[in-house]
DNA sequence: AATTTTAAACGTATGCTATACACTTTTATG
DNA sequence: CATAAAAGTGTATAGCATACGTTTAAAATT
């Protein structure tokens, strides 16, 4: 037996080809609760089911447009951010045959969400301390997901993604409490956030929760792509 | 139309297989250099050009197994650990047709190498600053799992992967000092790491590198596996 | 007009961690 | 016995995380 042979016996295979998926974990927030997005299953196995918005690979798309595709034509969203989780490829997560299913996971900011795909596609928000029982490996997903969220919240400002447009910084801690799931103080909160140097005081107040109202701010998305090429200049340690 | 069937042309498409590939990052560190493992690619396209090693997943196995059972056969390792890094997806990273390629890293101990597989296999060591052009998009994956490994050095205690059995402070911090391209301080360094209470001293010398010998330490892993559930009780800034 | 109510805004003191920095010890070698 | 080469060791300083309570603004109520 020549080297060339035993190393094809011992290692060497051919290809088999694989359906290959991709399911899309999405994040909202609204009323201070942190909000994953499910909708009913639409084929076997498991039709019916609660599950992560997900669908098949096309020969002609990569998996970045393959998860944007599916995501866009079922929140109407155009733009927005996506990224890439992990490969789940058990040979049985799927009852019905291999199917391996790249994770994507997005925040979404719900103000631009179109309410009516909801129903379309009997999809529905749900709280993320309150997930239910989700088709194939869905809820290990979405459980890797929130953990993916929350070291990214670290590191970056996501917020702004989450958010409307213009926010206050009361609505910020809400949202940074519900992904780490814990009371903040408010004061330590803001001298974090603010040494980032990267929120815009407005001269305008919500005074949607308040008597007094609470200043509004907005991300100064022009100074973070500035500094999101040199490393680690954004972090909040929490 | 019905809203079913709208939903099936908008955005439910019928399933196509793909290739599913896996690549393997493999570090090695050795002399104070961090290195990368590279062998001859057996398959056209670009056939006979370095590249990672890879090979194709099956059906009747997981990605992980796919992983473990190229690495295994290229290295002769047995129980080496493997992390996933990312699956590269675009239509055209591999110009003979469609594959998608999830890529693994692994950190591994290079005492336990087997050498005449590097023979036997067209494989090599070269050091990380040193990587010629590889096939495919391997190039781009051996640049993300460097940065993956640097994200890991500092919330885990990898070095005992990469390191013999014994060793001594001065090679571990040769390690990080490869790992993350730059110098640090000695007593800084020491400082950190010991903190962490998981090396234990022994009362041996490795008088290898200098007259006056360094101790040598071992990585305490029962103390590590415990600690290992409750998160980030191990941190090196670095 | 004065009082109450509610949430927002704000600052300081303390301890910990990262960092900068230089001399002594050991022992093989000549 | 002198030399050389690397290992080992401590302290002072600055920045950051954390804990913690009072004042301010403005609407609502009297």
């Amino acid at each position: 037996m020549t080297t060339q042979s035993k190393v094809n016996n011992i290692f060497y295979k051919e290809g088999q080809k694989l359906l290959v998926a991709v399911d899309c974990i999405v994040f909202g927030f609204n009323r201070g609760k942190l909000k994953l997005l499910i909708m009913e299953r639409k084929i076997e196995p498991q039709k019916g089911k609660w599950s992560l918005i997900g669908g098949f690979v096309q020969k002609d798309e990569s998996l970045d447009q393959a998860a944007y595709r599916i995501l866009q034509a079922c929140t109407g969203i155009h733009d927005m951010h996506l990224d890439q989780l992990y490969a789940f490829g058990e040979v049985d997560r799927d009852t019905g045959g291999r199917v391996v299913s790249v994770a994507y996971y997005s925040l979404i900011n719900l103000e631009l969400f179109e309410q009516e795909l909801l129903k379309e596609y009997n999809a529905k928000w749900i709280n993320i301390d309150d997930i239910p029982e989700l088709a194939l490996d869905h809820n290990k997903m979405a459980n890797s997901a929130l953990e993916a969220l929350q070291k990214q919240a670290s590191i970056k400002p996501i917020g702004f993604e989450l958010l409307p447009e213009k926010f206050t910084l009361p609505q910020l801690q809400l949202l940074y409490e519900a992904i780490y799931n814990r009371k903040m103080d408010k004061r330590n909160f803001q001298k974090k956030i603010l040494k980032n140097d990267l929120l815009i005081k407005l001269d305008e107040k919500d005074k949607s929760t308040s008597k007094k109202g609470a200043y509004l701010y907005r991300f100064d998305l022009d100074k973070y792509s500035k500094i999101k090429s040199n490393e680690d200049s954004f972090y909040i340690k929490v």
